[in-house]
DNA sequence: GCAAGGTC
């Protein structure tokens, strides 16, 4: 039997499609898909199958020096076992081993894995090595017919980047955890790629609070031609000779507007004119994707996770890709055919196609793993995604449209205007041809109307303004522009940028997005960048690229290289070991200041947020047990503390991150009384335990701003019906006979709403949501269930029957692609 | 329970 080993379990798949002339069956042996033909066999790792790490002997961080890590041994154990038993069972009985892992450097590496697991089990089948750049029928053919040998020095050197990451972030990583005392989950990481991007965060901070404001003034004044009006801006020619708009004195600043203000007319002195072409953008690898993802408003694992969801359902290509030209065997016509008559899509490709030579755009970057990211021929509907899905979806199919589309055309006019002695510029653009705009609406194409003017023309001056300003700190980056930096710096690749950036987040170094260092985190580059360099510089990446380099081309011998990082690493403990106490210290001050609201108005330390042992957040003093001073915080999400600061009581204000329902809480003590105000509207008996216990109902209102009618007794009792979440809540004289509670009226605007008893009004919600059925589908709630019941369809049955055009036509704020969505997730 | 790199 011939066993053939590839990376992961879709490109088993497709090459034993292409081997088998699509007769190979998948078999399912310990959870693993196993493609068989003949007498051949394939099977998908999932990436690294193995993993190295210390002996278990080190696994107490607290028993363990963390220096002695550095010549530690390192083994490699099993991570996915049932693929690693899987592996070994078919190996053992096969004559022939095939690898055709990914053709880079990790995938030679994880070739490698492979190769020693087979030798485990079966020292003697001939193992041999594939190479291809794309899971085409021709080169999976070719690559097969002239099997290679594995290149053991090219996984060497990726062994040497496992070695040295583990050992330099482990023993890092410990060393600051225990200094800092900073055990079980909430430990302080350091790591090659983790570390230095953090420095490039924390370095921006830096300058956001280093920075001293400057003011400046800037001048305008509104133009006007017959009927059409403009603005124009005022400059002066700086020592350069360079166009300056800010200046940066009051005086001089005051004086020129006098000018202006007293001016009726200005005399156009110079006309310039021309037109830019605007090219389309390049196919979309990794990071480029990110960066269009998160202009829509995903964060960069968001919007890799959805990638990765369509390319497993077969939607989009590999989402993991530095390729930014597309590979021969991609027939971009043939593509655009198959959106042809497609809902969404078909206008569009119809009018590309119209296009007598279609050349898509090209990147700078070629490789030859994976094609850019661009839709496959399998188009789904809109029904078949979640919204967020849709809108990744579309993203990508309109990134692959705008690369084959042609170019757009602006066109640049400059008047400058002159007022006496002083000079006034207008730019005006305009969108001549609209180009891949059509087809890709995700770039800013607003047009700034200046009229046709000629030198010598007088236009009338109509307004004028001094306006002062400051300058301002530079901005913090975004996710996607992290992503773009740390591919600038060489560090991280495209499929683990995302999660290191995650990660940030994960280990209390970062908050908010676009993402805030902690003072945690100002304080770890801090000690990173006395004691330990190294680590959160790239050039850490870089030497590391050099050596494997070397070692891939047979100049250097793994253990050498391995040996003097661990040599490196040696002497930066030697001077750590001196610094624990010091560093420890600063880290836990830092921890502290995280946590740190402002001073306790009972004993004026300070006030922190913090966690109960059943893992709700609170306010708590640090003077306890001392003081003992408590506020509450609301029971869900995690509390941010923010930057602005409450008037009344100098506390940090608090914001709840909980996904969706994120919102600012304010300062806790204020909402503490304000709490105490709105004390609870008993309206009656509560019917679960009202006669057992004496629980009564109250109109409550809860920490997160919604509001319910729930028991005294909660928690021990959880009975609790809906309120609205809008408008005042009137409790009148009018009580329900069969519930005994009084009937409810909302007010909110001018027609009050009379919810009537709560038990009533919930009872009949409730029979309303039975009765329809519709809400079972996603993307139905209860008022569009409604809306829908009143033009007649009641139930799922009716919903695929409807006539969707008519409907759409009947039903306020439902359209026809929401309709056809509905009926393909009710089929 | 450490890193970074694959993959899901």
């Amino acid at each position: 039997m011939e066993l053939i080993i590839t990376e992961k379990d879709n490109a088993a798949r497709r090459i034993a499609d292409i081997l088998s002339g699509e007769s190979a069956d998948a078999d399912r042996q310990n959870g693993v898909n196993v493609y068989k033909w003949g007498g051949k066999r394939c099977i998908g790792l999932s990436g690294h199958v193995v993993g190295v790490d210390f002996p278990p002997e080190y696994n107490d961080w607290r028993d363990v020096e963390p220096v002695e890590l550095i010549d530690a041994d390192i083994e490699k154990q099993p991570t996915k076992e049932n693929i690693v038993r899987t592996l070994r069972l078919l190996a053992r009985d096969a004559s022939r081993v095939t690898i055709a892992t990914d053709y880079d450097r990790e995938g030679e590496l994880i070739g490698k894995e492979a190769w020693e697991l087979v030798r485990e089990v079966n020292e003697d089948v001939p193992i041999n090595r594939v190479r291809f750049s794309s899971i085409t029928e021709n080169e999976v053919t070719s690559a097969f017919e002239n099997p290679d040998e594995l290149d053991f020095d090219l996984a060497a050197a990726g062994e040497a980047r496992q070695i040295i990451d583990l050992i330099w972030g482990a023993a890092l990583t410990r060393f600051l955890s225990l200094s800092s005392r900073q055990l079980g989950n909430d430990f302080i990481s350091v790591g090659r790629v983790q570390s230095p991007t953090l420095k490039l965060i924390v370095d921006r901070e830096r300058e956001i609070e280093a920075f001293d404001p400057e003011d400046y003034w800037e001048l305008f004044a509104d133009l006007k031609k017959a009927k059409e009006e403009f603005e124009a801006q005022y400059f002066y020619r700086d020592e350069d000779g360079n166009e300056a708009e800010r200046v940066w004195d009051e005086e001089t600043a005051e004086k020129a507007y006098e000018t202006l203000r007293e001016a009726t007319q200005a005399t156009v002195e110079r006309v310039s004119r021309r037109t830019r072409t605007d090219d389309p953008p390049a196919p979309f690898n990794t990071t480029q994707f990110i960066r269009a993802a998160g202009s829509l408003g995903h964060s960069a694992q968001r919007a890799m996770s959805i990638a990765e969801d369509l390319y497993t359902a077969g939607y989009i290509t590999y989402p993991r890709t530095d390729n930014t030209v597309y590979p021969d065997d991609l027939d971009p016509e043939e593509l655009l055919d198959e959106f042809v008559g497609n809902y969404h899509f078909g206008d569009d490709a119809d009018s590309l196609l119209e296009r007598d030579d279609i050349e898509p755009t090209e990147g700078d970057e070629e490789t030859t793993d994976h094609p850019p990211i661009h839709p496959t021929e399998d188009i789904p509907t809109k029904g078949e995604l979640s919204d967020d899905e849709w809108d990744i979806y579309e993203l990508v199919v309109r990134r692959f449209f705008a690369t084959v589309a042609e170019s757009a055309k602006w066109e640049h006019l400059k008047v400058v205007a002159a007022v006496s002695k002083l000079s006034l510029k207008s730019n005006g653009k305009r969108l001549l041809e609209e180009g891949y705009h059509a087809v890709y609406p995700y770039f800013n194409t607003s047009e700034n109307f200046v009229p046709n003017v000629e030198e010598g023309e007088v236009l009338d001056v109509t307004d004028t303004r001094i306006e002062d300003k400051q300058t301002q700190p530079p901005r913090r980056y975004g996710q996607s522009r992290l992503i773009e930096k740390m591919e600038k710096m060489g560090i991280g690749t495209k499929s683990t940028r995302h999660n290191t950036i995650q990660k940030l987040y994960d280990r209390g170094y970062l908050e908010n997005d676009p993402p805030r260092p902690t003072r945690l985190a100002q304080s770890v580059v801090s000690a990173a960048e006395d004691y330990a360099d190294l680590v959160v510089s790239e050039s850490m990446t870089r030497e590391l690229e050099e050596d494997m380099t070397a070692i891939a081309d047979g100049k250097a011998d793994l253990d050498d290289v391995a040996d003097s990082s661990r040599e490196i690493l040696s002497r930066v403990f030697e001077e750590l070991e001196e610094s624990r106490e010091e560093i420890g210290k600063q880290l836990q001050q830092s921890l502290k200041a995280d946590k740190t609201l402002g001073p306790c108005p009972d004993c004026g330390e300070d006030l922190l947020v913090r966690q109960s042992r059943r893992g709700s957040h609170f306010v708590g003093c640090d003077g306890y047990p001392d003081c003992t001073y408590t506020l509450p915080l609301p029971n869900k999400g995690k509390p941010l503390i923010l930057e602005e600061t409450c008037d009344d009581h100098d506390l940090r204000e608090v914001k709840i991150l909980a996904g969706r329902g994120t919102f600012v809480h304010g300062c806790p003590l204020c909402k503490a009384e304000e709490a105490e105000e709105a004390e609870d509207r008993v309206i009656g008996d509560c019917p679960d335990c009202g006669e057992e216990y004496g629980g009564e109902l109250a109109i409550k209102q809860l920490q997160t701003g919604s509001r319910l009618v729930g028991c005294t007794r909660y928690p021990d009792c959880d009975y609790s019906l809906p309120l609205p979440r809008r408008g005042d809540i009137e409790v009148t004289d009018e009580r329900c006979d069969e519930h005994d509670l009084p009937e409810l009226v909302v007010h909110n605007g001018d027609e009050p709403w009379e919810l009537g008893c709560p038990i009533c009004n919930y009872e009949e919600f409730k029979q309303r949501e039975e009765k329809s059925g519709l809400e079972v589908i996603d993307g139905i709630g209860a008022k569009t269930a409604e809306k829908l019941a009143d033009v007649g369809i009641e139930n799922v049955n009716d919903l695929k029957n409807a006539e969707v055009e008519s409907v759409a036509e009947e039903v306020n704020g439902v359209s026809e692609d929401r309709l056809r969505g509905w009926q393909a997730k009710a089929d």
